[in-house]
DNA sequence: GTACTTGATGAGGTTCCCTCATTAAGAGGC
DNA sequence: GCCTCTTAATGAGGGAACCTCATCAAGTAC
């Protein structure tokens, strides 16, 4: 007999919440948000240098809140601005060699963190769920 | 060929995202955040008045940040605060008739959202996905 | 060249959390 | 009794992560 919808969506949002909740914790020790890290991995995720109007749209805030968010990143030494060359009113953003440096710590402490939680899962569970949650999500609004 | 574990963590996390946007958005019309929405909850699940301190537990957040989310509650008329009969330092929370008129739409709401979501999955895989999720987060702390 | 738009940011506000200090009250020791 | 210890809520104050609106400079269109 299957799950309700709504036990669905409660396990969804437990498992989702412990892994929030670990991911938290595990970036202690580098002193950055959950939310920082994602500008941080928006950023290094380009090649060259990103406009914060990009950084913004990436992370689904306002242009506003991008500036607030590289702010802090680059008051710990982690991203630079620079200007624009094709457009004198923007801004672009870039990581340090710092950032760099930081980012591939917090992705190997990422992967390690998904192996470790998904281990209980064996390769048909593994293969299965990634089935299911495209399911799930191909094509949803947002 | 299963998914990566780091794949999977990210399709639970677009998941659960767009899960919680599209709640957001339901919320919308009757002006109450999710975290409103979950304090509603704590306290209309409870069968007398609950204390304060009590609500903070299960919100998982500090007594102070209680007392604010429960003025809010108050202030929109949901909920009401009276003296706990047995420690006259504490205070009890309950819904009024209006806040329980409105945890039920809420609830109705979200049954409803639940529904449309997980219509994509068939029994099997509904009863495969709670399986999987079960076992993924089954005795995990916290 | 004037008008509209766009990119970033200043100013100011809200929500949701925190800590620390305070006040009142229950609980235990003597 | 009365004295300390703890506990329940809350005032005061702050920070993070968002928002809107106003501003200013610089592109773009006519």
């Amino acid at each position: 007999m299957p799950d309700s919808p709504v036990a669905l969506r409660d396990l969804l949002m437990t498992a989702t919440r412990t892994l929030r909740r670990r991911w938290h914790d595990i970036l202690q020790p580098w002193e950055l948000s959950p939310h920082e890290h994602r500008a941080l991995r928006v950023i290094g995720s380009a090649d060259e240098a990103i406009r914060l109007g990009v950084v913004a749209k990436s992370l689904r805030i306002v242009p506003r809140a991008a500036t607030e968010v590289v702010d802090r990143l680059e008051s710990r030494g982690l991203t630079e601005r620079l200007p624009d060359p094709a457009d004198r009113r923007a801004v672009c953003v870039r990581l340090t060699t710092e950032g760099r440096r930081v980012l591939a710590e917090l992705d190997t402490a990422r992967d390690a963190e998904a192996v470790e939680v998904f281990a209980r899962l064996d390769d048909d569970d593994r293969a299965e769920l990634g089935r299911l949650l495209r399911k799930l999500i191909d094509d949803q609004p947002s």
